[in-house]
DNA sequence: GCGTATGTGAGAATGGTTATCACATGAGGG
DNA sequence: CCCTCATGTGATAACCATTCTCACATACGC
């Protein structure tokens, strides 16, 4: 069901039709450089500013999604299932699976399901700790 | 205790002193920032650079982890256990517990364990897809 | 068509992190 | 002890992804 609109509410424009069809085209994560790279590559410009608002609106609506970093990158990659779910990077190819959320599975499983050799994982759990709740942000941080 | 030193082979001096003792002192997740500060209420002072540097060395050392980031500031925790584990960052405190590996583990084990309510997680698991396996990594970045 | 809220883009600003480089110092050997 | 020199220090500049600014352009409801 990709019925979704890619600017939720948002305007279109020529620019974000190109972005938008660059991030679907590309079919794999991919850095706002890759991206930006990718249009150039197609004859389309469009300022750095103008890419990054995009995609932070592609995010905002739910057609694009955030999937780890690259060096110090974000990586972002389209997204067609609005359930909750968690991503396979391939650090070869960028290719993007999706694979259901509960933490239960594991490297096995990704390899059972796609085939896919898990070398590495980041997994961090935020939250509230016992003695914590429900307690206000850590906001003593002053920036 | 700690039997493992938190600069592996490198030497040491009364700033890396310093830190290290801090990290110890601090005993829940922090950022550079976090450190320094700490450090200059103390009385202690340390460039920039070398807290930088010092933090590098402990992490590499395997004396400290990075456990995630807050805000775009990396965090940064004390670790004992050499074994494979993930760890429960408390959004309030920063109290940092250490957790089994296998990812099995969910939601609700995280509670029963430690009384911990997670309310956000983020994981991505980076390996090679059946396509390209055995690839070189995804070098086209050209930066 | 008009008006205006919204998008665009060049360039400056931000902010965490890293590099530079002259100087200081820890620690092993004599 | 003292020498040596590899290594650490720190002020500062550089880096670089990302965000902001602001003047201008334009999508789109009326």
């Amino acid at each position: 069901m990709a019925d979704r609109l890619p600017y939720g509410s948002g305007r279109t424009s020529p620019q974000r039709r190109a972005i938008a069809s660059m991030a679907e085209e590309l079919g794999r994560a991919f850095t706002i450089d890759d991206l930006e790279r990718a249009l150039r590559r197609k004859g389309k410009r469009a300022g750095v500013a103008t890419v990054y608002r995009a995609v932070a609106a592609m995010e905002e609506s739910g057609w694009l999604e955030r999937v780890g970093v690259r060096g110090s990158k974000a990586l972002y990659a389209r997204c067609d299932s609005p359930a909750h779910h968690h991503h396979l990077v391939c650090t070869s190819c960028g290719i993007v699976l999706a694979t259901d959320c509960p933490l239960e599975f594991a490297t096995h499983s990704a390899k059972a399901e796609h085939g896919f050799t898990v070398t590495e994982h980041d997994v961090t759990l935020y939250g509230v700790c016992r003695d914590c709740r429900p307690g206000p942000e850590l906001g003593e941080d002053g920036d």
